[in-house]
RNA sequence: GCCCGGGUGGCGAAAUCGGCAGACGCAAAGGACUUAAAAUCCUUUUUCCGGCAACGGGAGUGCGGGUUCAAGUCCCGCCCCGGGCACCA
């Protein structure tokens, strides 16, 4: 019998050309068959995948395979984020059109991603460059400026000077730009447009518990949480003596409030800029500009005096009025009470200045007071607190909270961490904004039917920290829509954060011209089932698409409340030095060259069987070559077996294979529905295979018939042009993943005997085999009576006997 | 400091509901085939002790306790690594 050599260069090339005719791959939004939707994210449209890319892919596209297989629709589209233009390309690309790069880097991803035998269903696909895309970020941003939850305001914001734009603060790593790591960002004050995504932080908020507890990653919901940074506690006024003018603090420890001994404004705060001289408020822009220029970390606790006095509405006490360069304006109130003997950090500044400190509270056994040394801050019970003394911190709280209320001077309050979400971007990539400036009317929207904004293609690209559409007078010179006169059109354009909230909902209806979709489509697939993607979009794209899926809501696009039922977040394939793999660190591995060298079903193997892949996984292609082997070894029991002579037919034999088989469809059935450990039902294939030549020599034709078959359909998720190409060689037509997903017998899986563990005091001593359904008295006679278990038993009491029916019995001696 | 993850052989990992720790693969060592090498196939491979051997015995899942007939898995207290938040009042 001649060997066939198995050439994976050719085999891939004759699949890539039937790929790009495969027109029958599409979904049918239409079909009645239950709905499925796996969304993934691209992260970068560079143009160039890396293996980081691959393995995401690898873990959706074996799922959906394993879905089309289980007669199941699935949208599997490649989500478009379009993040930009990569900077480092901005030289080269600079002369040309967004659209046109756009279309490029996507013929190029197409190139490769069907290389890598991926099956994306490209009708369906939405690019944010595109003119139709624009229209309906746009028609958005009129809904969101009708809500009055779009609204421009002058305020500190977070500059990349390597971008040369603005960042949400959701966009700030490490007081770094999230896309030039090493560049810090500084601080600039500038206009700026925002979308209240704070009218919905408290539905963020509860939703987190009521809808995505236990179905999202823990460690997503926890970092949302923690960004939201919900904290409960009470605004009091302090009137300044003489002016009577009250200044607002924020506290969450009211209980302390007879323990304050001074009041600290930030050195921008409104109230306390009227209190200072010309010297003061030197001091207080030199304080600005130096938390502007450094980290607020990085910063010691500074402060001054500024002179006036304030009354504590509790306890009466005259309180001095600082500054201190470690509050912040943009959080609470921007101004504290400080508590010294309850707070670290007023413990710290008033011991600096020499200020008073004054305990109030007691911990509850009453066992320590606060020291010279350091403060108390737990809750407790207090004290020197005037009529409030002896009550619990818990209780003083709220009382004194109802009554800062009755009594008109502050009241219970929660604030939050997370801030409005600054979506200006001076780019020139990016959807504009649709607002025109008319020096009479003000803002005015664009009218709906003028949509879309277009960008200009004649842009010099000039890094100058303007949106270079200021440039271009055709573009920025119009007439007011509402009185006719000269104006000028906004040249801020959209972070593109904007269109990763919401593309995912174009595709269910992505060639709707009169409204971004049809609120009946969306309703059909959507709230999608299963999301997949990465952690670092955690307080990025999934907190931003959260926000509009309740926006969507509420101007009646959709129905649901959340986007995704359920998220799984797959692990970043890192670098051999240990951190992400990123093209600005250069630690990236190509693809095309691993693909050149092993192949594309290998390499997609490979990714797959390394780790489970919620795990990160750092790159190391040493066990490759392994995976090779595997798909060879495959390759050769199909080809060799299609038309193989009966040899010597052993019943025995086809039922430990058949027995190994089914057991492997049971397997690998299992992870695809309950956990997608994919690297265990590759593990389970390797099983089989090994079972299989084992038996080869005896197997009869029927179970060769029989094992072929499935063999290749088991391994259409994981290696599909293998899977093709041997599922023709079988005379079979494809394409393999359509075929239905095969079935396991659980009498043909189930072992002829159960193996039974004895264990002497836990120690396994022996083991036997019954028949299933050995009944447990029978079990505990046959251990007992075990040869090889007498002399642990021998002399000794039995005290106690545990059987598990079919597993094990453990004889408690003494 | 607070909040999430995680820690198992030389390496990637498995053990899914408290029931045989190390499946599957890599790497390594030895052997077969070969003039030779590659490829392929076979054997060994957590560790210590005893044995020519089949085998037998002990230890072992970051550390220390606990619950249980039985713990990688559950509980308590630590250590280390990764991630998030943080002068947030």
């Amino acid at each position: 019998m001649p060997e066939i050599v198995y050439d994976h260069n050719q085999i891939e090339l004759k699949w890539h050309e039937r790929w790009n005719r495969a027109e029958l791959y599409r979904a049918d939004p239409n079909a009645a068959a239950p709905k499925y939707y796996v969304v993934e994210m691209l992260p970068y449209p560079s143009g160039r995948l890396h293996m980081g890319h691959v393995r995401n892919y690898s873990i959706g596209d074996a799922l959906a395979r394993y879905m089309w297989m289980r007669g199941y629709n699935v949208q599997h589209p490649m989500g478009w984020d379009a993040f930009g233009l990569p900077a480092e390309n901005a030289a080269i690309q600079r002369n040309r059109h967004p659209r046109e790069w756009t279309l490029t880097n996507i013929e190029e991803m197409k190139r490769q991603m069907n290389r890598m035998g991926f099956a994306y269903d490209w009708s369906l696909e939405v690019t944010t460059c595109e003119p139709e895309y624009y229209r309906w970020n746009q028609w958005f941003f009129l809904k969101m400026m009708e809500r009055g939850l779009a609204y421009r305001k002058q305020a500190l914001l977070n500059w990349c000077p390597e971008c040369a734009t603005v960042l949400a603060n959701e966009q700030v790593v490490d007081g770094c730009c999230w896309r030039h790591e090493s560049t810090p960002v500084e601080q600039r004050a500038m206009e700026q447009w925002f979308w209240k995504i704070t009218a919905y932080v408290e539905e963020l908020l509860r939703d987190i518990d009521e809808k995505l507890e236990g179905k999202w990653p823990e460690r997503v919901l926890s970092m949302q949480r923690n960004w939201i940074g919900r904290s409960e506690g009470a605004e009091v006024d302090f009137k300044l003596e003489g002016s009577g003018e009250p200044i607002r603090v924020f506290t969450t420890r009211i209980d302390t409030i007879f323990g304050a001994t001074v009041v600290i404004a930030a050195p921008e705060h409104p109230v306390a800029q009227k209190l200072l001289d010309d010297e003061g408020r030197a001091r207080a822009k030199q304080m600005v500009d130096a938390r502007a220029k450094k980290g607020p970390g990085d910063i010691g606790k500074e402060g001054f005096f500024t002179g006036a006095y304030a009354v504590n509405p509790f306890s009466g006490a005259r309180m001095p009025v600082w500054i201190g360069n470690f509050v912040l304006m943009d959080y609470g109130t921007g101004a504290i009470m400080a508590v010294p003997a309850h707070d670290e950090r007023d413990f710290e500044f008033c011991t600096t200045y020499k200020l008073p400190i004054v305990p109030v509270i007691r911990p509850v056994d009453g066992s320590l007071e606060v020291t010279p040394k350091t403060a108390f801050t737990d809750d407790g019970v207090l004290e020197n607190s005037g009529e409030y003394s002896g009550l619990p911190s818990a209780e003083a709280r709220r009382v004194m909270g109802d009554r800062a209320k009755r009594e008109g001077f502050g009241e219970p309050k929660v604030t939050y961490r997370l801030k409005d979400w600054g979506i200006s971007r001076q780019r020139y990539w990016g959807t504009p904004i649709p607002v025109i400036h008319c020096p009479k009317c003000g803002l005015v929207p664009v009218p709906e039917k003028n949509l879309p904004v277009i960008l200009p293609i004649d842009v010099k690209i000039t890094g100058k920290g303007r949106s270079p559409l200021e440039d271009v007078p055709s573009f920025v010179n119009v007439r007011c829509p509402k009185c006719g006169g000269d104006a000028r059109r906004e040249t801020d354009t959209m972070d593109t954060f904007v269109d990763s909230s919401w593309y995912f909902y174009r595709y269910c209806d992505a060639h709707n011209s009169s409204q971004p979709f049809d609120p009946r489509a969306a309703d059909k697939w959507f709230p999608m089932d299963q999301y997949i993607g990465g952690v670092t979009h955690a307080i990025l794209h999934l907190l931003y698409s959260r926000f509009f899926t309740k926006f969507m809501r509420d101007i009646g696009l959709v129905t649901h409340d959340e986007p995704a039922k359920n998220l799984f977040t797959q692990g970043m394939v890192l670098g051999a030095d240990g951190s992400a793999m990123s093209k600005s660190r250069g630690n990236t591995v190509d693809p095309e060259e691993m693909i050149a060298k092993y192949g594309a079903d290998t390499c997609r193997l490979f990714v797959l069987f390394a780790a489970p892949p919620e795990k990160d996984m750092p790159w190391n292609e040493a066990s490759v070559a392994g995976q090779r082997r595997f798909l060879e070894r495959v390759w050769k029991f199909v080809t060799r077996n299609i038309d193989r002579a009966s040899m010597t037919p052993d019943a025995a034999a086809d039922r430990r294979a058949l027995r190994k088989l089914h057991q492997t469809i049971r397997k690998v059935t299992e992870d695809f529905s309950n956990r997608w450990h994919f690297n265990t039902s590759i593990a389970a294939l390797m099983e089989l295979l090994n079972t299989l030549s084992d038996e080869e020599a005896a197997l009869s034709r029927e179970a060769i018939g029989q094992i072929l078959p499935n063999l290749v359909l088991l391994l259409g998720p994981f290696a599909p042009y293998i899977a093709e190409e041997l599922w023709e060689q079988l005379g079979r037509t494809g394409p393999v993943f359509r075929e239905a997903w095969p079935v396991f017998d659980e009498e043909f899986a189930k072992e002829d005997a159960a193996e039974v563990v004895l264990q002497i005091n836990g120690r396994v001593r022996g083991r036997i085999f019954v028949p299933f359904g050995t009944p447990q008295a029978e079990l505990e006679k046959l251990a007992l009576a075990d040869t090889k278990l007498q002399p642990f038993i021998a002399g000794k009491q039995v005290v106690k006997v545990i059987v598990v029916p079919e597993k094990l019995v453990n004889i408690v001696v003494r």
